[in-house]
DNA sequence: CGCGTTTCTCAGGGAATTCACAGACTTGCG
DNA sequence: CGCAAGTCTGTGAATTCCCTGAGAAACGCG
């Protein structure tokens, strides 16, 4: 795969044909796989959906995806059987579970042992897009040249090793600090309204405060900016942008 | 999508086929619907409306719109699920939802995930159609080339991170102050009756002085006109003008 | 279980913004 | 020249928006 800049500014993975990537979406809530598809079609990618096993197992056959989502919970199969299933049709497919957060997680970590990866429900859709991102670099057809390291000015944030560093300082981040500099970073001189932070960096069903993305952004200043070049702005009414310290 | 430059001077989106872009109004009270349509008309758009969600569903199916400007609140269904249904016949059309203002901490949760946008109820003509345009921009049709900078002699407007400079200084303009200019440089060299203005850049309930346009227009020339040939112009019991500082 | 860390609510304070009002000024015209 | 309509702008009050400290609750890890 390559990447290429879409008209956003974005860099999206395409397969090494050009041709945009696909990705089989497997959730039996439809708000779910709703939810899904239109944040990773967002991303440039082709999406497909299914919302059993039987269902699934048929879309892997025909649409041939370069990754899967998989909730682990559908009615009619278990989700071991559909994995099962989904192997033998997609054999070096990575996969990306989700699963409840009280499931076993053991039986989880086995399966993702293979390179392939897991996120808990209820997810941010930040995180969604992250891991499959990963998946997709990692796997054998994608090409390695695309980038894991994301840079604003003298800001780097590593996707891999979830390392941020600013003028070489390392800054260290708690896990939602992380989620919302990534989103910031991946849309550069862009303004992102509080809502729109709010739908990407923190999960579905959270409910609470729109304050909660003021907060943050005022710890992200703290680690970031503190004494430094301010590189966060905040414009009144409208929301934040990073962009590179001009100076 | 490319833009053309109409006779009037002003750049319009097209499809990449040459017709003009498709729009579908969704909203329950008619003087909403008709408000939007008549605007969104005048930027050379096509515009099909609907009073539900049943009619909305119909309606995307035979118009086929490239984008959606969709009411939360309908008689008949649920916003979600005539979003659903919308979503399942348009793909990867964007979506601007109407929301009213209290409403917006509830549920618009994963509504601007995929790339959509909302606005809140009252709001403005300057601003859906600012939000739409950068929705059709974005969406995967577009033309790369559709630039979100504004630009009249040696002004500048970057709607992507709402900043304006002139000859190379930044200026900072409030949310208020920013419409109204974009309005402007939207509309170079024609004059605008205080009238249009307010009917444009303030949102629909309005019920202030009229006087709040000449209030405006002079806190625009004081930070961009300020020591410098003016750009900003009176025509005596006709409106106000944008144009190039010939000098 | 216990402790440190992280997430989030709440509320106060401060600053920016919006807008009304009123008086000064400008322009066109009789 | 003087008037009237139209326009400009200083002042100030109300409001909105944003930032941040303090502390409660949830989490994670040994």
């Amino acid at each position: 795969m390559t990447t290429t800049t879409s008209p956003q500014g974005r860099t999206e993975l395409l397969r090494p044909d050009g041709s945009p990537v696909r990705v089989l979406v497997v959730d039996d809530e439809q708000s779910i796989t709703e939810l899904l598809s239109m944040a990773l079609r967002y991303e440039g990618w082709r999406i497909r959906s299914a919302g059993d096993g039987q269902g699934a197992v048929r879309a892997a056959r025909e649409f041939r995806p370069d990754a899967v989502v998989l909730d682990m919970m559908l009615p009619d199969m278990d989700g071991l059987a559909v994995l099962g299933r989904l192997r033998r049709e997609l054999p070096d497919v990575p996969v990306l579970f989700l699963t409840a957060k009280d499931a076993v997680e053991d039986r989880i970590a086995g399966l993702t042992a293979g390179g392939d990866d897991y996120v808990t429900k209820p997810f941010s859709l930040e995180e969604v897009v992250a891991r499959l991102r990963g998946l997709i670099r990692r796997s054998g057809a994608a090409d390695r040249r695309s980038e894991p390291v994301l840079v604003v000015g003298d800001l780097t944030l590593d996707e891999d090793c979830h390392e941020v560093a600013r003028g070489g300082d390392h800054i260290h981040l708690t896990a939602t600090e992380f989620e919302l500099l990534r989103f910031l970073m991946r849309n550069p001189r862009r303004v992102l309204s509080k809502a729109q932070i709010l739908d990407r960096v923190w999960s579905y069903d959270f409910g609470g405060q729109a304050n909660v993305v003021e907060l943050y952004i005022s710890y992200l200043r703290r680690k970031i900016d503190a004494g430094r070049e301010p590189m966060i702005h905040t414009r009144r009414g409208a929301g934040y942008l990073i962009k590179p310290a001009v100076s």
